[in-house]
DNA sequence: CAGTATCGTGCAACCGGTTGCCAGTCAACT
DNA sequence: AGTTGACTGGCAACCGGTTGCACGATACTG
């Protein structure tokens, strides 16, 4: 029973109920402590009886500051963002705050426009995985604090998954099963984490001897990764290492399709872990933290609205390999044929 | 070069420095017919020149209208629902509007929540799933024009999928294949498409002369459904209609672990289509329409803000069956024994 | 007991737009 | 020539809050 139905109660009603003046409310609830506690219970009481709530729009307009973060990923439906968004949201949640979400579809000039009509009703934004110009971020940044999340500009705030130390171990990993030639399935090649896990990929390939090959993807999606089962085969090596899980899924069904069996014939991992043991067979993976980076990107966000100060955080996540179902040595015999039709051409891609 | 840089430019700068009224440089934006086309001209050239943009909180504010509409979901991490989102904020974005998004987390009490903190700020909401009361719906609805996605209360507007249509396919082919007992691993009890799902399987199977058994899952996820394979299986059906993919696929695992093989000694159907062929094997299952909800819900909630008429509508989309590979003949002789350790008792849910 | 902090509250301007109303201009119509 | 009406554009109030400043009252100082 909020009473009024109808049109929301405004500050003005409330002064007027309680015989004070609105910026008497007004202090009711933004600064208690320069009222008399009697004064403050008394507005309390009336405005709770008119069902009153101060309106975010006005105060925004009144603060410049208004409870609202924007939130941009480059793909919704990537099943990496879905739980950094959901956390993100419920941490927002906390802090009282609301989110704006933001769709890129790894377009940067999308990007741009997301964060031009946001830029305006937000206290902050979380790029997440930016496919922007470092230009581009730089300029935003001046206007609202900003977090990047897997992106890593200088003095700028930013949380970073290193999967560098997952994707060591991954190597390693294959290493001590025998394997001498991999190949990786590259993500988009903007991406930060994209270079970042190709040149932890590089540099423990060379620390264990093993030569790599490279095999680039359009998109990360378990069409592209499927399509591409063909290439990565043709390159001869006895494993991949996918950017992203989905790029892994992908490549196990076009290895299905191809005939060859996983991880008796050729070995896969995937990177991100956001399949959990869902593949079959479960997909070897690194570890993702996205729950935590979204946590923390937050509170960053919070702590630079709260002391205006744009300063230099570098927050960096280590992850592992989670070993699962999809590797195993490799087996010589069977790989001199790579199997599929012999007549089949593999296509080189553009 | 938008010069200014450090802080925006307002209409009181715009009317200053083209030696107009605030007023005139507001209607040159919204009501250019009503000035001459010199002025008009002259306003949005300087306008430009100082990288003036209207301020969307003030004009929400004086208007009583915000081009944000809100989107509540249940769990933004149920894969369903990423690519609704996904095609909602895109559609939004054609009408040039903002996103916020809520995630419930299937909790009525969160949901309102966070429908009382996105009201004051939104034209409009979209509540897809919506675990509230139908009095609590309608008293939002009062407030704000709303559309209800997957939730039917009469006079109002939403747009339903209608899974009805595939789930009776989906029985018509369990009866074709042989099967004369399934069992129904249900979803959230509050949810509309969980009733819709259950009643249509019930008929189909009546329809059918099939026996019809009930699962309850807690919480419509892959551990829910892993976890209720031994319940399941002590049913003694020989085909689980799930109440959506990620049950299924919860369930195919859980009959992996116990030694059953799908399709071959168990058949498997779920619903939505979330998955696509990324299961193994890949997944029967009721096709999806969620990117068209999203789009015309949001259509739907464009007409209803300009328009300020709340109006009955009941939008509701088919769906057909998309057979895959977890169907097949039951298999008598394998079933009688259930596998798994004889002493192991079936756990009764409470 | 005058002089000065301190406290509690009100006044009024301000945030950045929108909009009803009014006035001036000029052409068209009796 | 006087009236009417369309067309332009300005004035000022308003949306619903916040906040610097002032002012009266009370408490504290010497």
């Amino acid at each position: 029973m909020t009473g009024s139905g109808r049109r929301r109660a405004t500050i003005s009603q409330v002064a007027e109920e309680a015989n004070v003046a609105r910026s008497t409310v007004s202090r009711a609830f933004t600064q208690p402590e320069r009222l008399s506690d009697e004064t403050v219970k008394h507005v309390l009481e009336v405005a709770n009886r008119l069902g009153y709530t101060p309106n975010p729009v006005a105060q925004a307009l009144s603060t410049g500051q208004s409870k609202n973060i924007a939130l941009i990923v480059p793909d919704v439906a990537n099943p990496f963002f879905p739980p950094l968004i959901q956390a993100a949201q419920r941490k927002a949640e906390e802090y009282d705050y609301c989110v704006f979400l933001g769709d890129s579809d790894e377009q940067p000039e999308r990007e741009n426009q997301l964060v031009e009509r946001f830029t305006h009703q937000v206290a902050g934004l979380i790029l997440v995985s930016s496919r922007l110009s470092e230009a581009q971020v730089r300029e935003h940044a001046r206007r609202r604090p900003l977090v990047l999340v897997n992106q890593d500009f200088p003095e700028m705030l930013r949380v970073l998954i290193n999967s560098g130390a997952g994707v060591a171990q991954a190597v390693e990993h294959l290493a001590e099963l025998g394997h001498r030639h991999i190949v990786y399935l590259s993500g988009p090649a903007t991406s930060w984490a994209n270079r970042q896990r190709r040149t932890a990929l590089r540099q423990a390939a060379k620390h264990h001897g093993i030569e790599v090959s490279a095999v680039a993807a359009h998109k990360p999606t378990h069409e592209a990764g499927r399509g591409s089962a063909h290439q990565i085969l043709a390159t001869g090596a006895t494993a991949a290492f996918a950017f992203d899980d989905l790029l892994a899924q992908g490549l196990l069904a076009g290895l299905a399709d191809a005939g060859i069996s996983v991880p008796r014939q050729f070995s896969v991992i995937g990177c991100d872990d956001v399949l959990g043991a869902t593949t079959y067979p479960p997909l070897t993976t690194v570890s993702n933290r996205c729950v935590e980076v979204a946590e923390i990107a937050v509170s960053l966000l919070m702590d630079a609205l709260r002391t205006r100060a744009a300063s230099d955080v570098r927050h960096v996540l280590d992850t592992h390999l989670v070993i699962r179902g999809t590797t195993a040595a490799p087996n010589p015999a069977l790989h001199r044929r790579p199997a599929g039709r012999e007549g089949q051409v593999v296509q080189r891609s553009n």
